[in-house]
DNA sequence: CTAGATCCATACGCGAGAGTATGGTAAGCC
DNA sequence: GGCTTACCATACTCTCGCGTATGGATCTAG
């Protein structure tokens, strides 16, 4: 057969449809992540995908080691190159907006906590960025137990933020309401 | 019949569904609210159901309706009375842990946020909340405009622990720990 | 050229949960 | 006592989504 064409029939692997899940997730949610729907979108049938996984909880895990992993990346690349811890804090919140999929999956997965295999992957990626959050602030003088929880609450204003995004009530992302917004937070949280 | 003894059977009112199924939402979800396992935990079948709601969408319409309500009478018992406004700001974090159930099933509709009958109802509850810890800041003398943007940015806070609360990364509510943090939240977000 | 491995299509089985159809029982009029 | 109405039980139908069974097609090795 031709072996690549317009929409030519290729061979999949299971990272295509780890992919394709994320994708999905992001859209509609973790429990919308059908796998018919998913064959269907990729034109293609479920005989394919019991070939590639086991069950569509192994599926699942797949794609969540794989996005956690991405997430991993961008927190090192965003933040780690970053030597004042200011301009680190600063760019964390920046960073709302940027990734576009990877923010979607992961708000996703927020309303899915309470899955169980869901759950452990928030609780890990939570501990990292406190972590990170709160070394910046330590960075910049601050007491160790302040630091902590100052990371924490900065976190929650993250969550918080990303909840009222769900719910369709932040201001456009990109008007004027919204940087004065994001500018009272850093004014507010990050000591300069 | 005896009319109501122990388990005697007394015939169920629509709000007897409802408060069924508050309390189902608050244990596990939204989507979880099944109405065979509501029937079964009345000790009744889904006959009964479908002789006093129309549909499933219907319970949980009038469900939330009756959540709401109670959500504004909270409101406005445990901010409306206090007069010092820097105290009502308090009283707003130190609410959560108390009044369990509402808090709980608000818990979970958070995380069905994108549920096109959940949402508006997050919709106004967000609203009248935010617009309270404004009015609050705008009464300690703040301008209006950062006012909005500081109870924006409260709510944000409590928001955010919320979804900790979900992923079970809060300090046990009631350590030393979780006060520690409630304290440092009020020093750097409410000014005296 | 042929046998095995790879990858996918088709057609099932099955359980969960919504909604329907219909009949039964108890209580209150007339 | 018969009739109506309110309330509930039983037994279906239907859809969706997971998982399985099985066979067909293509590719590669020997």
């Amino acid at each position: 057969m031709k072996p690549a064409q317009k929409g030519e029939r290729t061979t999949l692997s299971a990272a295509d449809w780890e992919r394709a899940a994320l994708d999905l997730i992001a859209e509609q949610g973790v429990q919308a992540m059908a796998i018919e729907l998913l064959a269907r979108r990729m034109g293609i049938t479920k005989g394919s995908f019991y070939w590639h996984f086991s069950s569509r909880e192994s599926l699942l895990d797949q794609a969540l080691i794989r996005w956690e992993k991405h997430d991993v990346r961008n927190l090192k690349a965003s933040l780690g190159e970053i030597d004042h811890p200011r301009d680190r804090l600063i760019s964390f919140f920046r960073r709302v907006g940027k990734e576009k999929l990877t923010h979607e999956v992961f708000s996703e997965l927020c309303a899915a906590a309470g899955h169980p295999h869901v759950e452990p992957v928030l609780e890990r990626v939570a501990e990292r960025r406190m972590k990170y959050l709160s070394l910046a602030f330590e960075e910049m003088g601050m007491e160790p137990d302040l630091a902590r929880h100052q990371g924490r609450l900065i976190y929650s204003v993250y969550l918080g933020f990303l909840q009222l995004q769900r719910q369709r009530q932040t201001p456009s992302l990109s008007s004027e309401e919204f940087d004065a917004y994001i500018e009272h937070v850093i004014n507010t949280l990050i000591p300069s």
